[in-house]
DNA sequence: ACTTTCCGTTAGTTTATACTTACCGTAAGT
DNA sequence: ACTTACGGTAAGTATAAACTAACGGAAAGT
C-alpha cells in the first residue's frame, strides 16, 4: 500500500520539480533548491516527504547531504500502474462492446 | 503536462477507491457509491475530477450514468513514469559508483 | 400529469498541507 | 577555538480541497 504515499507525494508540483531534478543524478540540497521558486527549508521538507515515501534516498557527503532517486518506491508505483493498465484495457474493451449492444437495445 | 492532473487526482484515497472499483468494469454512480465511506454527491464530485483528468469517461444509459476507465490519461501517466524509470535506474547506478569512490576517499 | 429514481451542483465548513521566518546542530577551513 | 557553509527542525500562517446537507433537473414507470 506504499503506492498511496508515493502518489500523494508526487501530487505536489513543487515536489515533482525536486524529484525530476534528481533525474540528472544525485545532488545536494542547496543545488536542488537553486532555481526553484521556494525557499531551501521548503525543499528540505519536500525531500523528507519524498524519502518517507521511499522515492528518494540520501547519503552524507562531508557537510552536505546528497539525495538520489530510490528505485524502490518508484517500482512499486510502476507495478501498481501496470496491473491497472491491463485491467483498464480489458474493461475498456467491454465498455466498447456494452456500448454497442446498449445502442442496439435502445428503444426497440 | 496532463500527468500532473492525473497524479493529483489519484493522490486522494477515496478517489483511488472509486477508480479501483472501476477495474471491475463500467458502473453507474449509485453502484460505485455503495460501500464507500462517503456520500453519493462526494462520489459525483470525485468522478468529475477523474473525468477532468482524463482518467475516466462516462456514458448516459437511461436515467443512470455509467462511468468507465479511460486508458488515455492512464497511458500518459504510464509513459511519464516509464521515462522516469529508465533515468532513475541509470542515476542509481551512478549513485552506487559515486558511493564506492566516496567511501574510498573518506579520511585517508 | 404525478411520482419516483438517479444524479449533478451549490453553499458552507472543516481539515490538511505547503510555505516562510527564525533557530540550532554539525562538519570543515583558518 | 572561531568562523563559515550547509541543512534539518519548529512555529505560525494561508491556501486548497474533501465532505455533508440541501436543492434542482432529467428520464422512466404508473
Amino acid at each position: 500500500m506504499t503506492y498511496g504515499k508515493a502518489l500523494q507525494c508526487l501530487s505536489d508540483p513543487t515536489r515533482r520539480l525536486v524529484f525530476e531534478k534528481l533525474r540528472a543524478g544525485p545532488q545536494p540540497v542547496g543545488v536542488l533548491a537553486r532555481g526553484l521558486p521556494v525557499s531551501r527549508p521548503a525543499v528540505s521538507q519536500h525531500l523528507k516527504v519524498l524519502k518517507d515515501a521511499g522515492l528518494v534516498g540520501d547519503r552524507s557527503e562531508g557537510v552536505r547531504r546528497v539525495y538520489y532517486i530510490d528505485p524502490e518506491g518508484l517500482g512499486e508505483l510502476r507495478r501498481w500502474l501496470d496491473q491497472f493498465w491491463t485491467d483498464a484495457l480489458e474493461s475498456f474493451k467491454n465498455e466498447i462492446a456494452a456500448n454497442h449492444t446498449a445502442q442496439g437495445r435502445k428503444k426497440p
